[in-house]
DNA sequence: CAATAGAGCGCT
DNA sequence: AAAGCGCTCTATTG
């Protein structure tokens, strides 16, 4: 029996599902509505569409809109003050439909069965889902933007159809449907839905055999485990303290009111402090309009930069850069961190907080590298707890009552797996005697005992460490340490002699990568490709760039790699009531019962640094620390 | 009005 | 001539 194209009925469900069910695997794709429309474990899904092999439906459950009846027009200008105004579409009653709990209860068996559960992106999807049976429907899964990113993780654009477009030639939302299909009639709407779910299986099955045939099963494998990590992580989302964000908010305004009087008065004028051109002149203008300060530095289209690297040099010797700096610091604050979850009603800034929690998305296939990328909010780029604004913001993860917050982070994991592929030396040779490594890399460069490191020559060492997995100058180095140019250039030569192995290391990295064809590309750990085309660019910019970049995907991306693996090893073992909260690269942090902290903590610690991760041939080591608040893990 | 670019800045 | 991200604001362009 055919599939029906839009099930209306229970017949037509059953018929449905029947197809389907005959499948090992099958694609599905929501349609959400509700304010909370992006936020899987809120939104309400009004669409559900299945599709496999030889067939694909579509399944409405609350699309408000029938046909559209009278103008395609959006919006029209008002005749007394000539601004355009948003015209409401008026539509017919929209046809009977399924209730989601009659489509859900029958789906059940479908999702909760040994099928392959394929989508665009299927986090959102399954956690989308997952309210409606209670449950998190089991793997296997499978993912068309997860298999188009390990086989070309440069692709720019990853969507369900710019992929389509460029595969098949084929463009089916000029109107922008699914940003809003609440808008849109019912037709057009089932129409697009149901183009999805085909999409999706027909990308899936032309982009999964190409990861067998890269070589790229492992990491696939690693991958699917992870999107199974995850999704319990975003359907809970990690609860905040509304109120003392509140606080925050309060007390960050009015200091903010005072630091921008004092900018205008140390300027001897009102201007706006977060446009450019009016600091550049505020800054750079002649006296007495202008500070008359020389600039020291351009931005890349030769502007006089304002940033508070081009300011430094001015420190303590003019009060409007002081008071600007000062502002700044405030003010990035509160727009970001505060008011960016909190919203605005003036500036027209949405909550990004609900029932008392805030839902971050983890892209697993948002870098080039492997790594996670976090955003709405970017929960990974949290001001550091070593100020007391970064502890303020740290600390709105509030464990609720009964929990304590567990906060593991690899020791210089970057730079002992660059000791490991360098397989030899006195870096690799100072991780087994648990030296620190920077001091002992100072120790080799300085020629001096390790006890007569002082802070400066620790500092330098840091600084070439990041200098040499990075691939900066000598300059770069220069500033970073504070040190002149010629001694930065002497030190790295000294680097050059005392590490040879970690520059043959990188020599033969990049000699195996260019040998590869068609285009050059690096392994990390555990399978992970990074193209780099440029290294055979004649442009010699370009090559060196790709050579940096290079060097530091393959010790990135294995970073990356461990921190998955641990991701996927603690969400097989975590104890009861355990909830993983986030991760931001070398680090993960969990929701534990308090009475069961010590446990957990083992439990963290094993799935990151046990046995069966010591995937290095220097020790990987993990501190996990037990704490009431973020910011008293460091 | 919406989208994009540029500058700037938070993190590992 | 330092790798990888995402967000906010202003100014410009469509």
């Amino acid at each position: 029996m055919p599939i029906p194209k839009v099930v209306t009925t229970r017949r037509q469900l059953k018929e449905a599902i029947a197809f389907i069910g005959d499948r090992e695997e099958f694609a599905f794709d929501v349609e959400t509505s509700g304010e909370h429309r992006g936020v899987p474990a809120l939104n309400r899904v009004t669409w559900i569409s299945l599709a496999s092999r030889g067939g694909t439906t579509v399944i409405p459950m609350g699309h408000p809109n029938g046909y559209q009846t009278i103008s395609k027009a959006t919006r029209r200008k008002d005749r007394a003050t000539g601004k355009f105004i948003p015209v409401p579409a008026v539509f017919s009653p929209p046809p009977d439909q399924l209730t989601p709990a009659e489509v859900f209860q029958e789906l059940q068996p479908l999702f909760f069965s040994g099928r392959t559960k394929i989508a665009h992106n299927a986090v959102f999807d399954l956690v989308s889902v997952a309210k409606y049976f209670g449950q998190i429907p089991p793997p296997p899964y499978g993912d068309s933007i997860v298999a188009a990113w390990l086989i070309d993780e440069n692709r720019p654009a990853l969507g369900l159809k710019p992929l389509v477009e460029a595969r098949y030639g084929l463009r089916y939302d000029q109107e922008g449907v699914g940003k809003r299909v609440e808008a849109h009639p019912f037709g057009t709407v089932a129409d697009y839905a149901w183009m999805d779910a085909w999409t999706t299986w027909l990308l899936y099955t032309h982009l999964r055999p190409q990861i067998t045939a890269a070589g790229l099963d492992g990491v696939w494998s690693l991958e699917m485990d992870v999107l199974e990590a995850l999704l319990p992580m975003r359907a809970a989302g990690a609860p905040v303290d509304v109120a003392a964000l509140e606080r925050l908010r309060d007390d960050l305004r009015t200091r903010i009111v005072g630091a921008e009087a004092e900018v205008y008065r140390a300027a001897g004028r009102v201007f706006n402090l977060a446009s450019n051109p009016q600091r550049q002149q505020v800054l750079y203008g002649p006296r007495p309009a202008g500070q008359g300060l020389k600039p020291k530095k351009t931005t890349k289209t030769g502007a006089a930069s304002t940033d508070a690297q081009a300011l430094s040099t001015y420190q303590g010797k003019n009060a409007v850069v002081d008071r600007l700096l000062e502002y700044q610091e405030l003010s990035k604050i509160l727009s970001t961190y505060v008011e960016g979850y909190l919203g605005n009603e003036e500036s027209g800034k949405a909550s990004r907080i609900y029932n008392g929690r805030i839902y971050p998305t983890f892209a697993q296939y948002g870098t080039v590298t492997g790594r996670f990328s976090s955003y709405d909010p970017n929960i990974q780029n949290w001001p550091r707890s070593d100020s007391d604004i970064g502890k303020a913001i740290r600390d709105i993860i509030e464990p609720p009552p009964g929990f304590a917050l567990l906060v593991a982070d690899y020791a210089q994991i970057e730079l002992r797996i660059l000791a490991h592929f360098a397989k030899e030396g006195a870096l690799w040779q100072g991780f087994w005697d648990g030296l620190d490594a920077h001091v002992a890399t100072a120790s080799t460069i300085f020629g001096i005992a390790p006890e007569d490191v002082d802070r400066a020559a620790r500092q330098i060492a840091k600084g070439m460490a990041y200098a040499i997995l990075y691939g900066a100058g000598a300059q770069k180095l220069a500033d970073m340490a504070h040190i002149s140019l010629p001694k930065a250039s002497h030190f790295m030569r000294v680097h050059e002699r005392a590490f040879p192995e970690i520059y043959a290391y990188k020599d033969d990295l990049l000699r195996t990568a260019r040998r590869r064809r068609p285009v050059p590309y690096i392994k990390t750990l555990l399978g992970r490709h990074r193209r780099l085309p440029d290294l055979r660019s004649h442009a010699e910019g370009l090559r060196k760039r790709a050579e940096r970049q290079l060097v530091n995907s393959h010790i990135q991306g294995t970073n990356a790699d461990i921190t998955k693996l641990a991701m996927t090893r603690f969400d097989r073992t975590r104890l009861d009531g355990m909830q993983m909260l986030l991760t931001v690269h070398d680090e993960i942090a969990v929701l534990c019962p308090q009475e069961i902290a010590q446990e957990g903590a083992a439990v963290l610690y094993d799935a990151m640094a046990g046995p069966e991760m010591q995937l290095l041939s220097v020790p990987l080591t993990t501190d996990v620390k037990i704490v009431n608040r973020w910011s008293e893990a460091k």
